[in-house]
DNA sequence: ATGGTGGGTTCCCCA
């Protein structure tokens, strides 16, 4: 079981380079993020032409969450319990054969101290609480997507003009730290102690072309996930065709 | 400290 997550920065305008991609790299399942787009102009068809159930959650202009499985998708669920004036569409959640997925687009958070990374501070809380209300962590859970935060500073290109920033201050990863406390592990660090592995490139200075980047794409599992994880490799590759995504997608492979 | 590019919307917001 191969299972891909990939902030794909518009799902209509990233089209071609997903079909290409899911033809090329076939995955069984995929959570993608910031689809950009309401459920009900989301081009459902040519990608079911390819053999994958989709389930979405959308919503017009921004954020929107989606999961692709070539198997059946059960239990679906969108959005984070309890307020109800959030519509913010950045959490779907589903289970797919006896994995159980949780496919986040977290919070960006502009900047430090601004309302945003307030929000995101709160907002990464929430998604604490579902793991630990919703999720029985004694099966293979897989909680992945955009968390918009690095783990420590081998996922950045640069430490020091980066320490303290957003995506690297220490209440981001401290926020993290506690999901992480519920029971996950870090999917890529099970296989590498590697630094410079990253998963974004800002688009704004050219960061690709030169090499800095960020990884804040991530794979938690639980133990009996990590157990039979035997892979999580980024698609570096396609960040660098024609018109591509600002992030890699990034793929766990489980026996 | 600033700006750069890219996507979507609508006369600017978000990343």
């Amino acid at each position: 079981m191969r299972c891909a997550t990939w902030n794909v920065n518009s799902i209509r305008a990233r089209l071609p380079r997903v079909l290409e991609w899911l033809e090329r790299q076939s995955p069984d399942v995929v959570c993608l993020q910031e689809t950009k787009c309401l459920d009900e102009v989301f081009p459902r068809e040519p990608i079911e032409d390819l053999g994958y159930n989709i389930e979405t959650f959308g919503q017009k202009t921004y954020n929107g969450v989606a999961i692709l499985a070539k198997g059946r998708i059960e239990e679906v669920h969108r959005g984070l319990p309890g307020d109800e004036s959030d519509i913010e569409a950045r959490v779907i959640g589903a289970q797919v054969e006896d994995f159980l997925f949780l496919d986040l687009y977290v919070v960006n958070g502009q900047e430090v101290g601004a309302p945003k990374y307030s929000y995101k501070l709160e907002w990464l809380e929430r998604v604490r609480r579902l793991i630990d209300e919703r999720y029985d962590l004694s099966e293979k859970v897989v909680v992945t997507g955009d968390f918009n935060i690095t783990f420590d500073d081998r996922d950045v290109y640069d430490p020091e003009k980066w320490r303290g920033k957003i995506l690297c201050s220490d209440a981001e990863r401290e926020a993290l730290a506690r999901i992480m406390d519920l029971g996950l592990i870090d999917g890529l660090r099970q296989h590498t102690e590697e630094a410079g592995i990253y998963t974004w490139w800002d688009f704004r200075t050219r960061g690709f072309q030169r090499g800095n980047g960020l990884r804040i794409d991530h794979f938690l599992l639980s133990e009996a996930a990590s157990k039979v994880c035997t892979a999580v490799e980024v698609d570096t590759e396609e960040r660098g065709l024609e018109k591509p995504s600002d992030h890699a997608p990034v793929i766990a492979t489980f026996e």
